[in-house]
DNA sequence: ATGGCAACCAATGGTTGA
């Protein structure tokens, strides 16, 4: 199985982009975030003809989260449970994969600048909420994907310039903490476990030429359960989607996990 | 000199992102 997970930013802004960047990479399962559109204005038509099933959370403007699959979705939760109250679409988990189900999460999760501040608040906040439903999912005791756009730089090795990061929420102690006990609960990291590259990024921001200058940053993650983690064979990052017109200003990750 | 980009909604600028 491939299992991808891009933050497309916009996906009506640059459906041409996204559809023949999907095509490329040709994956099972796509997490896909920063939707920035409403559930029912989700492009299923075009995503159906790339043989793909669609569960999608958007809200307007802001946000939103989506779980392709080439095999049938089912159990289909939308929102962090336990964080019922949070109006912000950012979690969205199904089971598929056919024969060997697998359990999969598309997380968008809050940026949480300026620190310090009530956005940190709400990134460390929305956190909790996260090691506690990564806990529960644990004793399914089947392969669990994690996959988004987690707005946490795990260390300084993923950044360009950590002194330019040092005052960000990506990048705070506690947001690498609470990231960090993700693992502690039996999660892998895919692309530290297997690749152990130092800067290596899945962003660059538009400005001041960073994609250009590669001053980029590593916030986008696939986390695997121990069922999950055994199985992973390759990571990916689908880093030529950023030379594209129009691009993202992240790139896919690409899980490929051997999964009988 | 401390910005510079892009998307969105609304409106000819403000907000958000990372």
């Amino acid at each position: 199985m491939k299992i991808a997970t891009w933050n497309v930013n916009s996906v009506k802004a640059r459906l041409p982009t996204v559809l023949e960047v999907l095509k490329t990479i040709d994956c099972d399962v796509i997490c896909l975030q920063e939707l920035k559109c409403e559930t029912d204005a989700f492009p299923y038509m075009e995503i159906e003809d790339l043989g793909y099933e669609a569960a999608v959370h958007g809200q307007k403007t802001y946000n939103g989260v989506a779980i392709l699959s080439k095999t049938n979705i089912e159990d289909v939760v939308k929102g962090l449970p336990g964080n019922e109250d949070d109006e912000q679409s950012r979690y969205i988990e199904v089971t598929t994969g056919g024969e060997t189900p697998v359990r999969v999460a598309s997380i968008y999760l809050p940026n949480g600048n300026p620190f310090p501040g009530e956005k940190f608040d709400y990134k460390l906040s929305w956190m909790k909420y996260l090691e506690a439903r990564a806990s529960d999912l644990l004793k399914l005791e089947e392969p669990v994907i994690l996959a988004g756009d987690y707005n946490v730089i795990p260390s300084d090795d993923d950044c360009w310039d950590p002194s330019v990061w040092a005052n960000d929420a990506l990048a705070q102690p506690e947001s690498r903490a609470a990231f960090q006990r993700l693992q502690w609960l039996g999660y892998t990291e895919s692309f530290a476990s297997i690749e152990a590259k130092s800067h290596a990024y899945t962003f660059w921001d538009y400005q001041r030429g960073a994609w250009q200058k590669d001053h980029g940053i590593r916030i986008d993650h696939l986390l695997l359960s121990p069922e999950a983690g055994d199985r992973l064979e390759k990571v990916e990052i689908f880093k030529a989607a950023r030379g594209l017109e129009k691009p993202s200003d992240h790139v896919p990750v690409i899980g490929h996990l051997k999964l009988t």
